[in-house]
Parts: structure tokens; sequence; C-alpha cells
DNA sequence: ATAGGTTGTGGACGCCGTCCACAACGAGGA
DNA sequence: TCCTCGTTGTGGACGGCGTCCACAACCTAT
């Protein structure tokens, strides 16, 4: 509900003064009922009150702005996770607290992702090619701040002993693929219009095979 | 590589004789390099070599022919899966046959995703809504040919004892989910471009969780 | 006061989806 | 045999889109 200029489609002064985010908080709006081809350039520029050309001095291109209202949601929904996981009230149990936290980080993705359908679509549209080709280094900071949140969770994961400190690297993404995956399928794919019931039985049980299959032996012979 | 009317823009009869398929068959390559947003009305009718209008006494609408091409993808992404898995020659323990086949279901589907983005992208890109609303019995068939390729490999996990009786509803969900979530954090996320060493340990890792999650203990104490 | 860069405007182009009226066709009845 | 009539493709038009170009309004530094 940002406030941008559909109220006053004419200004006073000439120059806007804040174009750009102007344009930006229209795209977001947009992306947020429509997803990402919702973002429109002359429809934002309609929104702000300004021709539709005037876009053109603060974005090469319509991808470019799409791009700034990929990352804009991408925060949005930094912002939600951050918001709710901040609720999270530690039990006494280390251990447990640190297994909430990991079901918790997925029950705010999930639920971000349902409540706010068109950005979450939109978050991930354009591809963000994390770690310029050959960077090895993916266990550490990525600049993504959902991905930065399911990192500590994973830390503390081991510190607290229930994840094998062995099996630490590489596991925000198979954890961010499990959760991602059943996300898509709730809203786009085949799992859309499914009972809640069941969904939520699903729901728990991905996590389930998450916290469990996390610390899975390398070798197996049963 | 379709065969459409590309070559021979003018026909000699005034009606087509299958011009719906045959734009179905322009949609397909359209989305082939170009994703879902590429399956353009006027493009494929002018690789068919017809009149825009055309289209029109096949499919309402773009949305109609986009979901038909969306279909058509779906199928291709079972036929390749299919073929995949088919060549698949079991081993001597039926255990670990069983388990082979997860993996490969899993393999198959990331390949697919890999090698034909486009179309991979354009698969899910109209919801299915599987199921209309109400219907509990999703662990039963549901016409969705890679589903029951996995409902199979799920079903041998359980015969061949390495997957509990109890453990074995919903267990397609939560495949497909983590299967699902590497594919497009591969393709479209932040894992695009990330060295094929890293992805494919990152790959390793996922089955593993799988596999071993997937039977987890409903009951965890530790 | 003025010169020059920045930012917004206006108009045009080609492509898109879609609507309407019309033309070509082919099958069934006179 | 011809004529009708429903089906399928055509032609033209409209508005919306992204984008380009030339121009106007504005701010700032001199």
């Amino acid at each position: 509900m940002a406030t941008f200029g559909a109220d006053r489609p004419k200004r006073e002064t000439y120059r806007h003064g804040d174009l750009r985010r102007a344009l930006v908080e229209a795209g977001v709006e947009l992306a947020r009922d429509g997803g990402p081809d919702a973002v429109v350039l002359r429809a934002a520029t309609r929104q702000v009150g300004v021709a539709p050309n005037a876009a053109y001095r603060h974005f090469a291109d319509r991808r470019a702005l799409q791009r700034a209202v990929c990352a804009a949601a991408q925060s949005e929904l930094a912002r939600a996770m951050e918001a709710e996981l901040d609720e999270l009230t530690p039990v006494g149990d280390a251990a447990a607290t640190a297994r909430d936290r990991l079901r918790a980080f997925g029950a705010a993705y999930l639920r971000f992702a349902r409540t706010e359908q068109g950005l979450f679509r939109t978050a991930f549209s354009v591809p963000t090619d994390m770690a310029g080709s050959t960077n090895p280094q993916l266990a550490g900071n990525t600049g993504n701040p959902p991905f930065q949140l399911l990192g500590r969770a994973l830390d503390d994961l081991v510190s607290v002993g229930v994840l094998p400190a062995d099996r630490r690297p590489g596991a925000e993404f198979v954890t961010w693929s499990a959760v991602h995956g059943l996300a898509v399928l709730l809203i786009d794919g085949p799992l859309r219009g499914v009972d809640r019931a069941v969904t939520d039985d699903i729901e728990e049980r991905l996590m389930e095979m998450i916290e469990y299959g996390l610390r899975n032996p390398i070798t197996r012979q049963d």
C-alpha cells in the first residue's frame, strides 16, 4: 500500500523528485496482484502520473524495471520472514529451539508464498545468479537475506548437536529446494486448490523429511 | 523440431487441415526457446503460414493456446522421463533397484529441466489444479504421467521394504517438492550459473535427504 | 545571467491480442 | 445438379504495449 501519485496524477513541479523509487513502488503494487507479467512500464508510469518515456530516464528497459521490482519483492519476502521469525520465543531445550527455528523458516516461507503469490512469483522471476560462475564458497554469505536466515538456523542446528558438522555444507540448498518446491507446487502447481488440511499434512511431512534427512549418514547399507 | 509450415508459408488448399495441431506445435517450438511468455498468437500463426485471426477458430484466447502448449510440454517431459527410466537396468538387489529408480527419477527430472528450460518452465506455467478442491484421494492416480512414474517408484520402495508402508501416503508430494524445487533453483533461481561440480554435489545431497528423510520416524526424541 | 546537463513530454513506429464483417470452402438436401 | 449453410480462414481496425527520437522544462554552476 505504498502511496504513489494515482491520487494526484498531476504534480505541481515539473521534476518528480524521486521518480525511480515511485516507479518501483508502483511496479511492486502491480506485481502484488498479477505477478511478474503485470509489471508493465506504461501502467507504472500511469500510476505515478508521468509520461511513459519518463521511465527511460531511470531504467534502460522494461526488464530493468522488472529486475528492480524483483529485488524489492525479495526484500519484502525477507522482511516478512524476519518479522515472523523474530516472534519465535525460545523454548527451554536448545536443540528444540533450533529445530523450531528451522520449521519456522519453512512456515514463514510458505505463508508468504500463499498470502503474496504475486510478489513471491516476482521474487523469483529474474535469475539472480548467485556467486558468479565459479565460486565454491557457496556455504558463506550470499547477500540474500532469507538465505542468511536459513543459514543461521542451520548453524544453530549444528552448534546444538542436532546436525552433524560434516552435514552442514550445502544444507541450505537442499532445504531451500524442498521448501521452495513445495511453495511452487502449492501456488502454481498441482497442489493448488487442494484442501488446506491435506496441504498442511504435506507441509508437516516435508519438514520432517528435511529435519531427518539432512543429517543422513553418508554410508548407507541396509 | 516438429515440421510446421514455416517452409511453405502458402498452402494450396484454403483449408489447412489440422490447424489446431499445427498451432500447438508452433507454440511448443516457441516455448522451447523462450519459455511461456514466448508463446504468442501472432508468431504461431505466422509460423504456420496463416492469418492471426485463424487461431480464434481453434482457441478462445491466447491463454487457451498457452494451456494447450503447457499440456504438450508436460507430456514431452513425461516422454523424456519415461524414455530415460526405461533404460535403467535392474541390479541384482531388489532394494537397490528400487532406490536406483527413485534416483533416476530425480536425475531425469533435473536433466529435462536443464536441457529444455523453456519447455520445463512452460509445463508449469499454467496451474493444473489437481484433484478438484476437496479430493482426499491424492495418493491415487492423478492423470499426471511423471507423477505416476514417481508413484510407482515409491510403491516399489515400499514393496521392497526400504520405505515403511505407513510413510508411503503423501510421499510423492514431498519428493516432488524437493526435486522440483532444486530444478527451479537451478534454472531460474540463485543456483543458476553455478559450477556443475557444485550443483552435482547438491543434487546428490538432495537425493540422499529424500531417501533417508522419507522414512523418518514419526516420533523423534534425540 | 547564462550554458549545459538532467529529467520529463509528445509523437511515432511496429508488434501484440482481439473484434467485426466478409470470403472461401465442403457437405447435405432440393 | 445446384443451392444452401455451417465451418474455417482473411482483411481491416482498434487500443495497449515497449521503445526511439526530437524537444521542452528545469536545476546548477559559473
